[in-house]
DNA sequence: CACGATTTGTACGTATGTATC
DNA sequence: AGATACATACGTACAAATCGT
């Protein structure tokens, strides 16, 4: 036996990570337009002051993107906007409530959606699986992580019922970055009865799904989600 | 000069490409439990019989995806569904029909969305914006790869109008995947009239978001899109 | 058309830091 | 503490494709 650290988790940084994230995030701004040839391999060893093993390996993850395209004999060319394959949240917001406040707002129509499709579609394994997660929830302490976990597999878990894949694979594509916003919601505001409410509030979207009713469950969700964005706004402001 | 190919297109196909799908695949197709450990690089070298070097290259884009995670001493680990870091489209479908439906059953809440919020935000920026895209769409012949382009182009200026760079980045991300649909669906039909009742709808939207009537555009977008999506499914259908 | 220069793709060897037993 | 396994990083070499002359 070992200590068995959660070997899900990320390692220790590595150069191919920031310097991707370089390139791809001044490419992502507009320095370079599309068709526009980027530095040969060998200059961004230079500018970088690395390997070419670490340029390789940091440009195979925007290729992976579909962001750039490289040319064997020719080069790296930026790629057209239309040709991305993966969709990733932007990180350099001005402040955390711009980035809170622009994610909810694409989170809100696909998570009503989601309640609407869960409640005409659900099976008995679905509910199930959304009943034993708000379950969890119920009997998690306060903002633990498992409490967090359990609120995440719970929207999650309504993605599941919409028998959907692209439903259920955003909203675990989601699930990173809500966790650091409910970690920031909990930090803020510190107030026990948040979980009371949110354990309310999920109950009534499940009820709604429960009976088969769409626009109740979309209408449920649609209120939790404002109550958690308002949450991060004005964390002294009761309910 | 030189003949100057669309430098932007993708090159010839390549190992690390290949390997990478395949393990990404088989890890999203639930073969691997989230805290396994995949078989080490070397043993990965014999097993696809190629050089560490490619195997290096294609872990480093699941890598970047978030599905696995890798551990410097200790080995490859797949990480939670939770962790992931891109949003990709499952291209597994086992039919065209439910490829297109599933992909219109995400799009068109986020669209909606997006209409509403432009209407509700727009410029005059914004507007000259879609207006161009409209009119680029109009003067292109039917169905050319132009008029797809101009027709894409017009959602996603839609989406850059909620001033969310979420709705953007997320419209530009799913155009490659509607480029194939609108293909198809003009292979299957045929007909000309299609392109003339698009551009109907596409200035029924616009007018909407022009005299910012968020609900009015929503619903006009709604119907627009429901048009495009039976009429995928049954190209010989009428309106 | 041909040739050489440039650039990306693939392969191999070696060294080092880290984790595990 | 020592030994082993493993990922990370560097350097070199060659193959394949492209581009300019």
């Amino acid at each position: 036996m070992s200590v068995q650290a959660d070997k899900a988790a990320a390692g220790r940084p590595r150069k191919a990570d920031d310097i991707a994230e370089k390139i791809s995030e001044s490419i992502l701004a507009g320095k370079f337009e599309a068709g526009a040839r980027l530095p040969t391999e060998k200059a961004l060893c230079e500018q970088f002051g690395v390997s070419r093993t670490v340029i390789r390996e940091a440009i195979s993850r925007i290729k992976a993107d579909g962001v750039v395209n490289s040319l064997q004999g020719s080069g790296l060319y930026v790629a057209h906007p239309f040709q991305r394959r993966s969709f990733k949240f932007d990180q350099n917001f001005e402040s955390e409530l711009s980035r809170v406040t622009g994610l909810f707002e694409l989170r809100e129509p696909v998570e009503m959606a989601a309640a609407r499709l869960a409640a005409a579609r659900h099976t008995r394994e679905d509910l199930a699986r959304i009943s034993a997660a708000h379950a969890a929830m119920i009997n998690a302490a306060d903002w633990s992580e498992e409490g967090v976990t359990a609120d995440l597999e719970f929207h999650h878990a309504i993605a599941l019922a919409t028998h959907n894949v692209h439903y259920a694979n955003f909203m675990a594509f989601m699930a990173s970055e809500l966790r650091d916003t409910i970690r920031t919601a909990r930090a803020q505001s510190g107030r026990p009865e948040i979980k009371r409410i949110t354990v309310e509030q999920h109950a009534r979207i499940l009820r709604a799904i429960e009976r088969r009713d769409p626009e109740g469950a979309a209408l449920a969700m649609h209120s939790h989600l404002e109550h958690a964005r308002t949450g991060q706004k004005f964390p002294d402001q009761p309910e």
